[in-house]
DNA sequence: ACATCCCCTTAGCC
DNA sequence: AGGCTAAGGGGAT
């Protein structure tokens, strides 16, 4: 299928919204991107204004499409809402129609959970070997492709099963969430009802799952873009580029060590919210991707 | 080759 | 509350 997009109206770039590091299952093959959504392999290109898709074994519409890249964001009025200083104004010119995607809360929750203490490519190949044990195997363009395990698939798998895919002491991590939630002890679209604190503060109570993970989790799939997760590279940007606005020893504190404590965590996050205000999620994005593109 | 540090951190202990 | 440490293993330098 194809899509027109008017880029002034709803500014879109494909390669921005996929390389940028929130989602780990899609990879570029020649001009096409093929990634694993829910239960389906999605395969797009863009060129300008046209998008075109296919979906497998599923026919999917472009209602899929305009939901999983949130074509219906308005990111002109994001823009205008958080540029706000010459930092965030470089990112988003640099990476325009960058957008945030619309994941699945229950892999979204497990991959962040995983992607502790590990970078990028680490992170791949352990969702990637999930898949490959756990998950059902589809065949597209003859390519191989895995879906994500369901929770009960991860709830029936053994520490061993997990450690052979790499997780490590997140083995037992995931165990534990993927029992809570295949019981229904852990509802994860119930928290989409709840506001950003309260799902936030369910999050925490997962194994694994500490205010970094349970942003990335909100940000990502569960619709809070007033989520604002802080990592290492976060960290230094706040603490290098908006150094002005904490006081010089909290600073010099924050940068002097590897991890942040939870307070320190919730003062960087709640300057950023009310610095770049309901859509700091957005910024966030921008800022941490233009940061990694130019280190 | 090899050492060392860094990872989109959290849990558990003090 | 906040400081400290352990917890895989791959990638970068």
């Amino acid at each position: 299928m194809e899509m027109r997009l008017d880029q002034s109206k709803t500014p879109f770039s494909l390669d921005f919204t996929l390389q940028c590091g929130q989602a780990f299952r899609w990879k570029k093959i020649g001009k096409w991107w093929y990634g694993v959504v829910r239960q389906n392999v999605v395969k797009a290109r863009q060129n300008g204004d046209v998008l075109e898709f296919q979906t497998y074994p599923e026919e999917l519409n472009s209602d899929f499409i305009e939901s999983y890249f949130r074509l219906s964001d308005d990111l002109p009025k994001i823009y205008s809402s958080i540029l706000k200083d010459e930092h965030i104004q470089a990112a988003v010119e640099r990476f325009k129609g960058l957008r945030l995607l619309r994941q699945e809360p229950w892999e979204c929750l497990i991959s962040y959970i995983c992607a502790t203490n590990k970078n990028i490519p680490a992170i791949k190949d352990m969702i990637l070997n999930m898949s490959k044990r756990f998950g059902k195997r589809l065949l597209f363009d003859e390519l191989e492709f895995y879906t994500f395990p369901k929770p009960r698939d991860l709830a029936h798998a053994s520490i061993e099963g997990l450690r052979a895919c790499k997780l490590g002491f997140r083995a037992e991590r995931v165990l534990e969430v993927s029992r809570k939630v295949s019981t229904g002890e852990a509802n994860l679209e119930d928290l989409r009802k709840l506001n950003y604190e309260e799902a936030k503060n369910e999050l925490i109570k997962l194994h694994g799952v500490g205010p970094k993970v349970a942003d990335c989790v909100l940000l990502f799939s569960l619709e809070k873009l007033e989520a604002l997760p802080i990592d290492v590279w976060m960290k230094r940007i706040f603490m290098e580029n908006y150094s002005d606005h904490f006081n010089p020893s909290f600073v010099e504190k924050v940068l002097s060590k590897k991890s942040i404590t939870h307070g320190e965590y919730n003062r960087i996050g709640l300057f950023g919210r009310t610095y770049f205000g309901k859509f700091v999620g957005y910024a966030q994005e921008y800022l941490y991707h233009f940061k990694r593109c130019t280190f």
